[in-house]
RNA sequence: GGGCUCUUAGCUCAGUUGGUUAGAGCGUCUGCUUGACGUGCAGAAGGUCAGAGGUUCGACUCCUCUAGAGCCCA
């Protein structure tokens, strides 16, 4: 033993141990996994995080469980190998670099792209890897060597890659198309990344005049500037009210072109006044109705969502909502306002430029997702097989009810817009042959290829444009289950992953599309199990936000309380499938408890200064409280290593949680002491190495969820060789043959007879210092229980016999067929007595009476299965005799 | 509008295939510098399991409806 006791201090203070541990891990590299044919893998990827990100409550959260997961499969001989990394964030680190950019006086479109992408690189290496160094102050264990930036030179070629099979194999196709814009990052965007936010605004309704008429058509819309776009007046046919118009054509106003009424059963008689206008340039379902009754398109939009040169001169330039102001304002001008409603509606936000977005007609880049989406090439499209794996259990979902939203979402999946204004990504692989007069017919289709191209395939020429938008930055992490590993060995032994751990709000964007990129690319599932996290909220269940502010920074939490107890807080809070309502002083769980483990320690060591540990000696002088501990230590195991099985993090930490507070330190240590502070320097020694063996297993179910504390402890307790962890030491094995349901009983009682007289001491009042007698009337009670019952008890004399008869002016309680009198002269208070008894006796009486219930009653003795009857009856004889001992007392009390 | 989840002690939540006296942590109350720990120890109080029906010998647990909360999709 060469710890000093004057080294450990009072209480656990994390800072003086985390970064020294985490830094001689990885000095040691002990996360590092290398492919190893005899070893079996365990394999995680990290859900990369972006790199503008930096560390919330969510992050700590997931990569906790991560790390649970693999420190404990690591621990257990797995081939654990947990792949860290980010992701290039495509718009939202453009859009950093753009505004920093921008407060320099610098335009992107100024400096062009090669330069402006310079500074996206220098941004990244500067601020990208922060969330990295911050997920290190968690203790997460994963395999640094391996870390992963999606635009790596060999994952971005993989990226390419994938896009021109997928190309080559008709799965991804160009159209011209309505798409969600956003007008703040100038860029298409797909479905996933539009949030729906409830507005209050108002429903305009305006009079169009029928042409050659004096009549009007009424048309309600909350976007009036779009009146400038439209090109047709729906009705629906059925609606009696405007069957004579449909035919006609009314005059748009202020802009005064003539525009059809026609009718479509798309369209809503209750909504509004039953007439639409129909805009299809600028809304989905008119472009549809646009479509079917070949209307005019006229897009009235700038890309940056300001209006064009096709709408009337003194609207041409504005911005959208001033334009839109101003086409009420026009429209009350020419008394054509009928009315105005406030209407509450869902607008569509872009995700990460937070501006309402605009349906605009575009030419992009789509992905076929389904068979029926129209893949060119015919087949089963992306969707089909990722869906039937999940369906089929071979991918399974932790709580499994997101299997049906998943299935929801996948048979009713679009196209995926892949394509991005944007520069900061993966350029999409296509060329354009802007040639000259040589030029082919086949010069007008885009070449995709996997390299830069010198020349046109077809016509030779060198005159080529490359498609200037980069794809969606989930169009290149939807690879990373496997593209992360950089060869086809490495692939072969690590995937399919094991786990996955992640948020549910990207179960669409990422989980899904990883799926679909397995199933496609590799032929097999990406991983075997996902979990999906709890959602982080404050106390008062809303959502932690940078805006709202009430998202406290990680790194003060670890600072104020420790990783591990942040770490087991999170997990201790976070049953599956529930959101958490976390703040930082919850934290109190993990620091109290970290310094319970802590306390635990300190006493054992404190005691190997004097007493010296005998590994020989280890089976001598067993009794039943060793042969508990052990059975408890088994059973906890197995508890915990089925919980862990279903995924049950939250409930393992709580098992961990009862068994080192409520049995290991609580009554196993103390228990402990009797022996310890004995006579016999045999029996010190024997009692001593035992606890600390039992303590250093204790220790290393706990590491996975507490990695410093455990390691530091773990170093202490034996003297280990440098380099030597806990992080690869041998995780306990589970052994039925410890588990001893006969002295669990034994303690179970012991632990009832000490209860039992602490009950009356507290209920008498009985000062700890004192000391009491014990009178126990039984048969049961063992000699060599007696010291600790003394002990525990502060009982100073006991005697056992069924002899005993209820001493003068004693307190009396019964456990188990078995009288205990404290005899307390001149101390006990015959009304604190006499209740107590009372509602012992009331107690009784209401159990008997529910017992009474059921076994009277013929059904319940004829149908129920016989065990259960059976122990009703044995309940009721034993409450019948305990229910006759206490009234004897209660009417003998004098 | 469709789907999913939830409603158990003052608060936050457990409660395995229907059979215990419904549990834990925090908070509350009482007592305690007991030779690891006051970030602690010992004891106690506190629940007609959202409401109403139904199935069953038996329902916190299964079914139906009602009310309320949240999430996702349209």
């Amino acid at each position: 033993m060469t710890t000093n006791i004057q080294e450990l201090p009072k209480a656990y203070n994390p800072a003086d141990v985390e970064e020294k541990w985490y830094v001689n891990w990885l000095k040691h590299n002990i996360f590092h996994s290398e492919i190893d044919k005899n070893k079996k893998p365990y394999t995680i990827v990290i859900p990369p995080p972006n790199i503008t990100g930096s560390l919330t409550m969510g992050h700590i959260l997931n990569n906790t469980i991560q790390d649970i997961f693999i420190r404990t499969k690591r621990m257990q001989g797995f081939n654990a190998c947990w792949v860290p990394g980010t992701d290039h964030a495509s718009i939202a680190t453009e859009s950093k670099v753009v505004k920093m950019l921008k407060d320099n006086k610098i335009n992107k479109y100024e400096i062009g792209r090669e330069e402006f992408l310079k500074h996206c690189w220098e941004w990244k290496e500067k601020y990208g890897g922060i969330i990295i160094q911050q997920l290190k102050k968690l203790g997460v264990s994963c395999d640094w060597q391996r870390e992963r930036f999606t635009m790596d030179d060999h994952y971005y070629k993989k990226v390419i890659e994938a896009f021109v099979h997928l190309y080559n194999d008709g799965k991804i196709y160009r159209g011209f198309r309505m798409v969600n814009w956003d007008p703040a990052n100038k860029s298409a965007i797909s479905d996933e990344e539009v949030i729906y936010k409830t507005v209050n605004g108002k429903l305009w309704y305006f009079k169009y005049p029928v042409k050659d008429s004096s009549e009007f058509i009424t048309v309600a819309t909350t976007r009036p500037e779009t009146m400038l776009g439209d090109t047709g007046v729906a009705v629906n046919p059925n609606d009696e009210r405007f069957k004579k118009f449909i035919g006609k054509k009314v005059v748009l106003p202020i802009v005064g072109r003539e525009i059809p009424v026609f009718s479509d059963e798309y369209v809503d008689m209750e909504f509004g006044t039953g007439a639409v206008k129909v805009t299809p340039a600028h809304d989905v379902n008119d472009y549809d109705m646009g479509q079917r009754h070949k209307l005019e398109i006229v897009n009235i939009l700038n890309d940056d969502a300001s209006l064009n040169e096709n709408v009337p001169k003194e609207f041409v330039g504005l911005d959208r909502f001033e334009a839109r102001k101003k086409v009420v304002a026009r429209f009350e001008e020419l008394e054509l306002l009928a009315k105005v409603e406030n209407y509450q509606n869902k607008v569509g936000y872009s995700e990460r430029g937070n501006v309402p977005i605009e349906p605009y007609l575009s030419e992009q880049w789509f992905m076929s997702m389904s068979a029926e989406g129209g893949s060119a090439s015919g087949g089963a499209g992306l969707a089909e097989p990722a869906l039937q794996v999940v369906k089929d259990g071979k991918v399974n979902y932790h709580p499994d009810h997101w299997v049906k939203t998943y299935e929801h979402w996948m048979t009713n999946i679009k196209d995926w817009c892949i394509s991005r204004q944007l520069w900061w990504g993966h350029r999409i692989p296509v060329w354009y042959c802007v040639g000259d007069d040589h030029c082919k017919l086949e010069c007008k289709e885009p070449i995709v290829s996997m390299d830069p191209l010198e020349k046109c395939p077809h016509c030779g020429s060198k005159n080529l444009k490359q498609d200037e938008d980069v794809l969606d930055t989930w169009a290149s992490s939807w690879l990373w289950a496997h593209d992360v590993f950089v060869n086809d060995e490495e692939q072969n032994y690590y995937y399919p992953t094991d786990l996955l751990v992640t948020a549910p709000d990207i179960i669409f964007f990422w989980v899904a599309r990883m799926i679909m990129a397995g199933m496609y690319f590799k032929k097999d599932i990406p991983f075997k199990d996902v979990y999906f996290t709890s959602v982080i909220r404050d106390v008062q269940g809303r959502k932690m936000s940078k805006s709202l502010g009430n998202s406290p920074d990680p790194l003060d939490v670890i600072c104020d309380y420790g990783a591990d107890a942040l770490r087991f807080t999170v997990i201790y809070l976070a049953p599956l499938g529930q959101d958490v309502l976390f703040s930082t002083d919850k934290c109190e769980l993990g620091r109290n408890f970290s310094n319970k483990i802590w306390n635990a320690g300190r006493f054992l060591l404190m005691n190997a200064q004097t007493v010296p540990l005998n590994e020989k000696l280890i089976d001598k002088h067993i009794d039943f409280s060793d042969r508990w501990i052990n059975s408890r230590f088994h059973e906890t195991l197995s508890a915990l290593n089925k919980a862990m099985d279903k995924f049950e993090v939250n409930n393992a930490s709580k098992i961990i949680y009862t068994y080192v507070w409520n049995d290991f330190c609580d009554w196993y240590i103390e228990l402990a002491k009797n022996r310890l502070y004995s006579d016999s320097e045999e029996v010190k020694s024997v009692v001593l190495t035992r606890a600390i063996k039992m303590f250093e297993n204790l220790l290393k179910i706990v590491h996975p969820f507490m990695p410093f504390i455990t390691e530091e402890l773990w170093q202490r307790i034996y003297e280990r060789k440098e380099g030597e962890s806990i992080s690869t030491s041998e995780y306990p094995k589970f052994d039925e043959m410890l588990v001893n349901t006969e002295a669990e009983k034994e303690m179970e009682f012991v632990q009832d007879i000490i209860t039992a007289i602490r009950n009356v001491r507290g209920e008498m009042n009985i000062p700890p210092s004192k000391f009491v007698k014990a009178f126990i009337k039984s048969t049961s009670v063992k000699d060599y229980q007696l010291d600790y019952i003394k002990k525990l008890a502060k009982v100073e004399e006991v005697q056992v016999s069924e002899a005993i008869t209820k001493p003068k002016a004693s307190a009396s309680t019964i456990i188990k067929n078995c009288e205990i009198y404290v005899p307390l002269e001149g101390l006990i208070d015959l009304d604190v007595e006499k209740n107590r008894l009372q509602k012992e006796i009331s107690r009784l009486e209401g159990l008997l009476v529910g017992i009474d219930k059921k076994l009277s009653n013929e059904k319940f003795v004829s149908n129920a299965v016989p065990e259960v009857v059976e122990k009703e009856r044995m309940k009721k004889k034993d409450v019948e005799a305990n229910l006759l001992k206490v009234r004897e007392i209660f009417n003998n009390l004098k």
